[in-house]
RNA sequence: GGGCGUAUAGCUCAGCCGGUUAGAGCGCGAUCCUGAUAAGAUCGAGGUCGGUGGUUCGAGUCCACCUACGCCCA
């Protein structure tokens, strides 16, 4: 019925062959085509750029747990399929390196055709090694799966944009980039970081802006005209940017003060008049940052042209407080010029974005005849201060060192930059996005108003194209002079627009580029050349993956919400902002229900892995060493995924050693007996196992069950029971921690426990049971595993169910992983069976420290053990299992000692939990008055709280009276016993050891050497054997042994004959010690 | 600078509504047990529970502040 099992098995080899098997046997396909309720997953696409990694296997190993005891409960899973992000900076970054790139100038001389041309390529190359990646770590998922470049997502992608155009959500505004006027692009985030420098020597100026003395409109500062002709103080490094000034800010809280130095008048914080003025000045008045707010100034320069805009400059040239002001250095007063920095300074209190360096970085015309006019910006600086200086504007110049960014191609300084740029208006629905998030059941709960809820409470509109190439291109369309612009939202309709069949059109740039027409009213119509932000593209996944709406549109809709994303902790304002983002405002619901968000890897220091570090633990590293098994086990068993973690090598390694091999050992034990006796199941008993729920077939089968067999299924029962609603509630961790634990007891208790039923010559309903309760176990388990550790699991349940051997027994799916997902059987719970065994396991533990400190090893036998439990229940609990615990500790009788027994003496303390919150104040005095009992009144209280009687207790005068459960009661040592304590448990042992007593102790010693003497000399379980003993020192010792325990000895060791004489030739032998001394026995196989 | 999270034994991590002597596994040392086991048991060494202050009869746990690290944002 079962093939043999090597206990020396190598799981990365099992691993494959098993690939190799679900692969001939479209296991895989087959899983994915079942099932009845529909279950929705979304797959986060990973950015085919790069290769996948360790943090890549927690996340697929997540989503593949999920999804696996989804499908073995039944349901049909909607979207289990791969998806891959492929447009985007990093594709176009890696292909720049490879042609050895400079910038987008070097990409538009290519051409976009051939640029775009290699992305894809370099895209398929990376899906490849990730598909191979994929399948080694068993993510079982569809391989059609949905690509981002593809034209029906990109459709999918202009019908989105364009319902936010049609409600007026998609508009176009500034918005501040890093800009390079030598390569004449923005540069992303990275590659700013890249080429940033912190000591750069920078022009520091204090400029004065004049106090006209008048409010802005709507704003009046009731210190206008007490001000007039004063000066506002403002400290600036970039010179340059003076000209495109439209307001300085004021901390709204902070004192100011009207300052007197030098014959002149200055406004400024207080808190910087000494670092800016001196120790010379003097303060006139004082007055709060808020008072200035409206007051206006006179403009360093005029004609700052805006181009593209008639910006009102009756709302520049003011005082606002914003939060953005610290009194850390300068002067608390902040120069603002949006254009260059502070957009979002201006938006938020309404000023006009102005510019005087145009994106080559030169000084635009039309500030008048100036020297600066047509110089490099930065060039401009000495000239603008100089020019400020003589108009008697500047207060004083230096030098300062700071942060500033520079390309890190070419090394020019960066501006800060506003450019045309389109937005998703999501502020508009921020509300309902905060509303739609509290559906959302979070893993860990504390990202959902934490970090997830925080973000959305921050809100801001969602930047939403690029410049760039490798993208989804914005489907919006312009006439020459801006006037008049239109957002498609189809092929068909661009088809209309154009009068011709686009269908072998490719969507991407630059042919869609090439897509014009001539507007009757409008002149020629172009298409902006922008993309979309790549995380436009994912975030539409549920709508674009099935191209609805032009497809599909029972898929959807059956599809959406998702039941279940999982994705690392990072993807807050990534992949779940977005998915968020665009269901909330075209469907306003959640895209997701439940989420698991995980935490980042780290190396074994708690450094973050990268490359240049070289920390990087490679997966197939760790996958070649213990198998795809043992890392997913450390995965979901280690820590809460929640957490970031610690990961090395020898962690994967104990997860192996701990778990699965374990259970791996306990599954060789099974198959070597049940093999020995032709053991097989009934086929009721292995379609229940394989496929069902635990049960009985015979009632004389569950009339055999010894109360350990009953143990264990209970046990197996309640694991089923907790790992399911671990399940329902999305925690993976504490349902991988439980079947450790069971997967522990059963191979630490049961089978140690029950070892000899199994290898017993008869072939009663004793060892029945026992097969049954042991092979019920395994199976059961394996399916509880299966989403876990499915190669493990799939090895496991195929040989326990006959089909590893080719002798199936019984009709079961031939996969695990078609396997029903266990149920319980609740007539086999047994709470109180739990309970005792518990306490069993207590008093084992103790009982052997007991031995160990009185020195008395296990093997001696010894007359008499005494429990003594908190409670008569503890108490019969352990009397359940007395056998075992006789047997386990090796003692012939237990007695149990109860309060009335006088050997024992009390100690007193509160039940805190219970008392403290009653007595409050009373408690300390409470806690003596307890401790202080001794002798017939301890007696008698011990007596009482047995007997669940009240106590009475005069604590600091007053007579309290105690319930017994506010009192804990505890045991110590009867005189003269080996004594052990803890857990409310007392156990003594009775260490006098009679003559008789040490024979018995002799028979197991010889028993024990010749049991390793038998394995050392190669034997097989059953050889026979005859057995030669000897020994001149203990002969005595020897003869009294032998003459009451031989035949014990003979039968335990399976000697046909037992001679005591000196072993001939040829014998195996060995020299152990006996007694005091030494003895000699000899094995020969007969 | 802001938000969120983390900080407990040499390492990886538990620790519930605040409660009694803070636990587990690994590693280390000693002893024991074992004809499934690369296993297991017992004992031991190893902890100012990141720091300071507060609330409380009582704080690893709650509060405030601080420090370090991680992530996200500015």
């Amino acid at each position: 019925m079962f093939k043999p099992v090597a206990p020396d098995v190598a799981f990365p080899r099992l691993e494959e062959e098993i690939l190799a098997w679900w692969h001939a046997n479209r296991v895989v396909e087959r899983s994915l085509a079942g099932g009845e309720r529909p279950f929705v997953f979304y797959e986060g696409p990973p950015t085919a750029n790069g290769r996948p990694g360790l943090h890549h296997v927690i996340s697929r190993t997540f989503k593949d747990v999920i999804l696996r005891y989804r499908a073995m409960q039944g349901h049909r899973i909607i979207g289990r399929r791969e998806g891959w992000d492929t447009h985007g900076l990093p594709v176009e970054i890696e292909i720049e390196k490879k042609l050895g790139f400079n910038g987008k100038p070097d990409i538009e001389k290519f051409g976009i055709a051939e640029f775009n041309r290699l992305c894809r390529e370099s895209v398929w190359e990376y899906i490849q090694e990730w598909k191979t990646f994929t399948r080694r770590i068993a993510y079982w998922v569809d391989e059609n799966g949905y690509y981002t470049y593809d034209n029906k997502y990109i459709e999918s992608l202009w019908w989105i944009f364009r319902q936010l155009w049609d409600r007026g959500l998609l508009f176009r505004d500034y918005k501040v980039t890093m800009h390079c006027p030598r390569c004449g692009t923005s540069l992303s985030d990275h590659e700013v970081s890249l080429g940033a420098r912190d000591d750069v020597d920078d022009p520091s100026v204090y400029i004065k802006f004049r106090v006209t003395g008048e409010s802005a409109p709507g704003c009046a500062s009731p210190l206008a005209a007490d001000l007039q002709g004063a000066f506002l103080l403002a400290w600036t490094t970039t010179p340059w940017t003076l000209p495109a000034n439209v307001a300085l800010a004021v901390q709204h809280g902070a004192t100011y003060v009207e300052a007197h130095a030098g014959g002149e008048r200055y406004v400024l914080a207080e808190a910087l008049v000494a670092p800016v003025l001196g120790e010379g000045a003097s303060i006139a008045r004082r007055f709060k940052g808020n008072d200035l707010v409206g007051l206006r100034y006179e403009p360093l320069f005029t004609g700052v042209p805006a181009p593209g805009d008639t910006p009102d400059l009756e709302t520049a040239y003011r005082v606002v407080a914003d939060e953005i002001v610290t009194l850390d250095d300068g002067t608390g007063i902040v120069h603002i010029a949006p254009a260059y920095g502070d957009l979002e300074v201006g938006r938020k209190h309404g000023l006009p974005t102005l510019f005087s360096v145009d994106l080559n970085g030169m000084v635009m015309p039309g500030l008048g005849d100036l020297p600066f006019i047509g110089k490099f910006f930065k060039e401009a600086d000495p000239d603008i201060t100089r020019n400020l200086k003589q108009r008697g504007l500047l207060l004083k110049s230096g030098r300062v060192r700071h942060y500033y960014p520079f390309c890190w191609r070419c090394g020019t300084p960066l501006l800060y930059y506003a450019k045309r740029s389109w937005y998703i208006k999501t502020t508009a629905f921020k509300d309902d996005l905060v509303a739609n998030n509290q559906q959302i059941h979070w893993v860990p709960e504390h990202i959902r108003d934490g970090r997830f809820g925080n973000w959305l409470e921050n809100n801001i509109d969602w930047a939403i194209s690029r410049e760039r190439y490798w993208g989804t291109p914005l489907p919006i369309w312009i006439n020459a002079d801006g006037s008049h612009m239109e957002c498609i939202g189809s092929l068909a309709e661009l088809e209309a627009k154009v009068g011709r069949s686009l269908r072998d059109l490719d969507l991407h740039r630059p042919y869609v580029d090439e897509i014009t027409w001539e507007d009757p009213q409008h002149g020629l119509m172009r298409r902006i050349p922008d993309v979309a932000d790549c995380w436009y593209d994912s975030g539409s996944m549920p709508v674009a993956q099935w191209h609805y709406p032009f497809e599909n549109q029972d898929l959807f809709e059956a599809a959406h919400p998702a039941d279940y994303i999982c994705e690392a902790v990072d993807q807050t304002r990534g992949w779940f902002y977005t998915l968020h983002a665009i269901s909330t405002l075209l469907f306003d619901r959640p895209a997701f229900n439940n989420v698991i968000c995980l935490g980042h890897i780290l190396d074994e220091h708690g450094i973050k892995m990268s490359k240049s570090k070289g920390n990087v633990i490679q997966p197939e590293e760790v996958i070649d060493a213990y198998g795809v098994d043992a890392l997913r086990w450390y995965l979901f068993a280690a820590a809460p995924p929640g957490n970031a973690r610690r990961f090395s090598l020898g962690l994967v390694n104990e997860s192996l050693r701990k778990f699965l091999l374990t259970l791996w050992n306990t599954y060789s034990f099974f198959v070597t007996y049940a093999t020995l006796d032709g053991w097989r199941p009934s086929d009721e008993v292995l379609r229940a196992a394989a496929n069902g729920s635990v049960s009985f077939p015979t009632p004389e089968l569950r009339d055999a069950l010894t109360p350990t067999d009953r143990w264990a299924l209970a046990a197996l029962n309640a694991l089923v029971r907790d790992v399911t609603r671990n399940f329902e509630d999305y925690e993976v961790y504490p349902a991988a921690r439980a079947i450790e634990q069971f997967v522990d007891e059963l191979s630490n208790w049961y089978v140690r426990r029950n070892r000899r039923r199994f290898w017993k010559s008869e072939a009663d309903a004793d060892k029945q049971a026992a097969y049954f309760t042991l092979y019920t176990s395994l199976l059961t388990l394996t399916r509880l595993i299966a989403p876990f550790t499915p190669f493990v699991a799939e090895e496991v349940y195929r040989n326990l169910t006959g089909q590893t051997s080719g002798a199936p027994a019984g009709d079961v799916p031939d996969s695990v992983h078609l396997a029903r997902w266990p149920t319980v059987n609740a007539d086999l719970l047994d709470e109180q069976l739990v309970a005792d065994t518990e306490a069993l396991l207590a008093a084992v533990s103790l009982g052997r420290a007991a031995r160990k400190n009185a020195g008395l090893k296990v093997r001696q036998p010894l007359s008499e053990l005494w429990l003594r439990a908190s409670s008569p229940a503890v108490t019969e609990g352990v009397r359940r299992f007395e056998a075992d615990l006789r047997d386990e500790l090796n003692v012939k009788a237990v007695r149990y000692l109860d309060a009335s027994s006088d050997i024992v003496e009390y100690r007193f303390r509160p039940n805190l939990r219970l008392v403290g919150k009653k007595y409050g104040r009373l408690v300390p005095a409470l806690t003596e008055a307890l401790k202080a009992l001794a002798g017939e009144p301890a007696r008698a209280v011990a007596h009482a709280v047995e007997q669940g009687q009240p106590v009475r207790l005069a604590v600091n005068g007053q007579e309290l009276e105690l319930l017994p459960e506010e009192v804990l009661v505890e045991s110590s040592a009867p005189a003269g016993y080996a004594v052990a304590e803890g857990d409310g448990l007392i156990v003594a042992l009775n260490t006098t050891v009679t003559p008789e007593l040490r024979l018995e102790g002799a028979a197991r010693d010889l028993v024990r050497n010749v049991q390793d003497a038998r394995k050392s000399a190669g034997l097989a379980i059953a050889d026979r054997i005859t057995l030669y003993v000897s020994s001149e020192s203990e002969g005595a010792l020897l003869q009294e042994t032998l003459a009451g325990w031989g035949e014990y000895v003979r039968n335990e060791t399976l000697a046909t004959q037992l001679v005591v004489a000196s072993p001939p030739a040829g014998a195996y032998v060995e020299t152990v010690e006996f007694g005091d001394a030494e003895a000699t026995i000899g094995v020969v196989k007969t």
